[in-house]
DNA sequence: TCAAACAAATAGTTTGACATTTATATGTCA
DNA sequence: TGACATATAAATGTCAAACTATTTGTTTGA
């Protein structure tokens, strides 16, 4: 019926229509806001205040802050890769463990293949999937293994990207994230890459000749095989792969 | 190649070190911290700098902060619905618009029932899920509209609670959170109330006789269905439903 | 021309004071 | 004795003024 009403605070006003403001548009990416004595002046409190707001704003990351002349409170650009971050450090307080995140992925890879994709992907985006696998080999043949691997996760990277679904996109890469501090701790075998790149020429083949579904099958159970093959890689090292991460 | 250091500001080692305390357990949920002066000297710095490092924390949301003779900063228990509100925070500064929040719930909840449900499912869950439509019914005759689209949502939510799979749980609550403001600005007509009932007990017969991916199916046309609907009737009400959440 | 010194602007920090809020203890009166 | 008012103490909330540290732009001098 009613809603519990909590005014205190000087700063969390000042947050608050700081974050209207950028909602707004009044403030865009790399505008920035006036010095902490300015601020003070214009809301009528004193530094402390001031800087407190700042402290939220900045940890809520939607403003940067640089020392110096030409420092003070800039708007952050709220790219992808911060939002991933963002959410990433929260999940990270969250008891999440690895085979929730491979098998979440799963799941959404395949819908990703079986039906956000279909109506947007091109023949450049299967080339551009082609690429992708090639450097990957290449990089393994160079023995460059966190190379490699980065650009193996680019190959889900780009799946989920060509959906256009900032949702999708979002999810899948703060998976994709959390996940990757696993992979990095297991040796890879020669067997086990191979295998991958093989599966994911699989999926690209089966994208340019329209089988979606079957290209959704064999996505999900790629993703299964390889998260099963780190769990018991890591269970070997006693990694904890069903702890916290 | 290297890795950007940033030393600086002593309050941001102060946060470091709490949320570090946190996750190791040092810092349990309801666990009250020292008062501000006995951080002062506990950290060797004074009142303001530990007042900084407390306003990143409280917006990390790691803590709340109570004022008074019994106050402090009291550790938050990090539960789903914390996670959730923080997650859904950063979603609405990234450019989100309902068709995309619609399109990757579909797709989740396919997933949910097709894949994520059938090891864990148990006839007290299509029970409950039963007495969730009854329920969400009983409200419709007695007009209560915004508890019948509560309890509708609840329907989709314990769904995806069965699956046990936190980061699945918490994906799908971000998004029909996020979502649930657009259906509360459309008037909902008899039909369409009526035919989601029809939906939802549909889906609950085919989970009961074990036919998951046909319960997929219905759910994400369902889901689909509904979306479209919000979306035309926004229109007409000329709602933003393609602007910024 | 280049480098060192300087100046200006800005964030980072300290100190000490006062205001406000809240739970609890204390006191007073019926 | 019980209920209500009041005082008290322990927090956070806010302010003001100064000092420090850092960064950047500008001037100066060899």
């Amino acid at each position: 019926m009613f809603t519990k009403i909590k005014q205190n605070r000087m700063s969390e006003d000042i947050v608050n229509q700081v974050l209207e403001a950028i909602s707004r548009g009044d403030l865009a990416p790399d505008d920035k806001l006036p010095s902490e004595k300015e601020l003070g002046d214009i809301f009528g409190v004193s530094r402390v205040t001031i800087r407190e707001a700042i402290r939220s704003l900045e940890q809520f990351g939607v403003i940067v802050v640089r020392q110096g002349s030409r420092g003070g409170a800039y708007v952050k650009k709220m790219d992808q890769e911060a939002v991933v971050n963002q959410i990433g450090n929260v999940l990270k307080m969250a008891n999440v463990t690895f085979p929730h995140l491979a098998m979440a992925r799963a799941s959404i890879e395949r819908e990703i293949l079986v039906e956000l994709i279909p109506s947007k992907i091109t023949p450049a985006d299967c080339d551009r999937l082609t690429q992708n696998i090639d450097l990957a080999e290449a990089h393994y043949r160079d023995r460059e293994s966190t190379e490699r691997l980065h650009t193996n996760f680019g190959f889900h990277t780009t799946l989920a990207r060509i959906t256009e679904n900032p949702v999708i996109i979002l999810m899948h890469k703060v998976i994709v994230d959390l996940s990757s501090h696993f992979f990095e701790n297991v040796e890879a075998t020669t067997p086990m890459v191979e295998k991958t790149f093989a599966q994911h020429r699989e999926i690209v083949e089966l994208l340019r000749k329209g089988q979606f579904q079957e290209a959704g099958e064999v996505c999900f159970h790629h993703i299964a095989d390889v998260s099963k093959t780190i769990v018991d890689k890591s269970k070997q090292q006693s990694l904890l792969v069903s702890r916290r991460i």
